[in-house]
DNA sequence: CCACATTCAATTGCGAACAATTAAATGTGA
DNA sequence: TCACATTTAATTGTTCGCAATTGAATGTGG
């Protein structure tokens, strides 16, 4: 059996893309947390309430194929979103099968209490934006490509 | 108000690194699945195994250092390591706050069976391996520099 | 030696995340 | 029209992930 140098066994935690990621989204996520418990939003409920931002009144089914979760996440999320009176939630009369998410005045008016967050976020990178930005798009290629491979 | 374009509003979904960290997370664990799933393993546990089966017998808290996860997610975790007997867990007879982690022999042999997933997550990822390489420790560096500033 | 702080794991409670199933509404082909 | 498939949310059950707390063991200063 050849024996692999350390820096180059694909079995280590260190050598390993996906342990990067994953760190790397549980490290994003604590950053985050302080800024959006001011918000009253978790890292969940402030990327559904992103979605919202940017388009108002689309189905479950719009805001799950952005983030790429499922009904069984964001049918429980929804209606904490709607408990804080933050989001309403109504059935479609065109089409019964489908919940319209719209956002209330309370939900509209959080997007301007919402928007020192991304700067913060910047910040705590202590990378510039071009950088950021060349990352991003790396790792979303990479998303794509893995999530090409699943719908197989 | 000075109106941004779409390709640089910082608050659009699409122009979040970490959006683009969390959804690869999710996508990286869809690949995943089926793979650790022929292991029993969820990804996590997984995880856990990797640092196990670069040593053995340590307590719980150098797992949760090399995973930056907590006792609240490692206890429950390795109790159900455990119960499918692939590792032991027993108090420290030197410091009896510790418990340690060994592998049992069923522990052990997982390593091999284990031993072509990063092969196929590689070949999911379809990509060439001084790419990934690359793009490894860009996210590993912002990860600690993310780290960094939450120690603050 | 003793009061006190610190460390470590376990526990509790809440919010994701997802698989699998259910139920209702809608679409489709014969 | 009617049987059947498809679509859409909701539901159930399991596993993370983390904050906050607890309790036991250990370390420290006086």
């Amino acid at each position: 059996m050849a024996r692999k140098s350390a820096t180059l066994d694909p079995q280590r935690l260190d050598n390993q893309i996906c342990f990067a990621v994953y760190s790397a989204a549980h490290a994003f996520n604590r950053v985050y947390k302080p800024l959006l418990d001011r918000l009253g939003l978790t890292y969940p409920q402030y990327l559904v309430m992103l979605v919202l931002w940017e388009r108002d009144d689309v189905p479950v089914k719009d805001i799950g194929e952005k983030l790429f979760l499922d009904s069984g996440t964001l049918t429980p999320l929804l209606k904490r979103l709607e408990a804080a009176h933050l989001v309403k939630r109504t059935r479609s009369s065109e089409d019964e099968r489908q919940v319209l998410i719209a956002l209330t005045p309370q939900g509209h008016a959080l997007k301007d209490k919402a928007r020192s967050v991304p700067q913060s976020i910047l910040a705590a990178s202590d990378c510039s934006v071009s950088e950021l930005v060349a990352m991003k798009d790396e790792i979303v290629a990479l998303r794509d490509r893995l999530n090409a491979v699943i719908g197989e």
